[in-house]
DNA sequence: CTCTGATGGCTAC
DNA sequence: TAGCCCTCAGAGT
């Protein structure tokens, strides 16, 4: 599920429906339940999000802080590769970014002996839940992280300084460090674009596709692809993963080559993330599958010089 | 029912 | 590079 644009949509669907408020924190699994305990009943301020890193900051009275601030402590997620957010609740406990989430339930209201709609009342939660976030109006379960823990200010700073930059933020001065960081190195592109030390939230789909789009070969080492080629490349990775956000989906596969009628889904959204044999849709030629560094790497031996 | 793989990343060797 | 962590849908038997 989960490359960096997930992560921006989940902290602005979590400060939508926590942030002021005072929710109760439980680990239903209770690998968490310290934590949980440290956090319950206080306020939630607005969430960040860093490349794949999500964090809410909890204090005892509401505002708004920013990220790495002292003060607060820190709720700090990562999902992994398979970790995952899933919302439920009434009407009231909706927030655009929640729209598609999985088990995303809304508006079922129980109905009472009289007939009448009852409240809504919270689902038992899966016994792998780590983390369940509860107001009056539903609950975030949190399952399957590969980290969850409490940060002090200091703590979310460390984080932070392992993190290259952003593309979904793309700040001032993050396109020329991107490209500097990518070409001081031998290794392979396709593998340093996968490096959150040199962009943080890229993850497979972005890196198979955005290399495909703006034309570069991966295997190509990082101090051979020029200025020029890496800078439309972060580029591209700020544009795709902007509409990833927005959406809510990955979606890769330029409106220019969609097939009328795709063969499934993966024809459809993307280029060539798991197209393994089928033809470019620019060139034709049937794209590759390797191993790099352990993750399958997808891309067009035709096209992408 | 068992097995596999997935949009991630750390540590140890 | 291998092993390990985290979960579960979907495929195979």
């Amino acid at each position: 599920m989960p490359e960096g644009h997930t992560i921006h949509r989940l902290a602005g669907a979590l400060t939508e429906l926590f942030s002021g408020l005072r929710p109760t924190v439980t680990s239903p699994q209770g690998r968490f339940a310290q934590g949980a305990a440290l956090l319950d009943g206080r306020v939630a301020l607005p969430a960040h999000a860093r490349g794949k890193h999500f964090f809410m900051p909890f204090y005892d009275e509401p505002g708004s802080v920013e990220l790495g601030e002292d003060g607060p402590d820190w709720l700090h997620v990562h999902l992994g590769l398979y970790g995952s957010w899933s919302f439920d609740g009434d009407e009231h406990f909706i927030a655009d970014e929640t729209i598609g989430a999985p088990r995303r339930r809304i508006g079922e209201r129980e109905i009472g002996a009289d007939g009448t709609a009852g409240v809504w009342n919270p689902p038992l939660p899966r016994d792998t839940v780590r983390v369940r976030l509860e107001q009056d109006h539903g609950v975030a379960d949190l399952t399957g992280p590969n980290q969850c823990r409490i940060l002090d200010g200091g703590g979310v700073r460390e984080v932070l300084r392992r993190l290259g930059p952003d593309p979904i933020r793309n700040d001032p001065g993050d396109r020329e460090q991107f490209v500097a960081l990518v070409r001081r190195r031998r290794t392979p592109v396709g593998q340093l674009v996968m490096d959150q030390a040199i962009a943080a939230g890229p993850g497979n789909i972005y890196r198979a596709d955005c290399l495909w789009r703006v034309g570069i070969n991966p295997f190509r080492p990082g101090s051979r692809v020029s200025e020029a080629r890496l800078g439309a490349l972060w580029d591209d990775l700020v544009g795709a993963m902007r509409e990833g956000k927005r959406d809510g989906i990955i979606l890769t596969n330029p409106p220019e080559f969609a097939p009328e009628d795709p063969l499934d889904e993966v024809d459809r959204r993307f280029a060539v993330y798991q197209r393994s044999g089928r033809p470019c849709w620019r060139c034709g030629t049937a794209v590759a599958e390797a191993d790099m560094a352990g993750r399958r790497l997808f891309w067009c031996p035709g096209c992408q010089r």
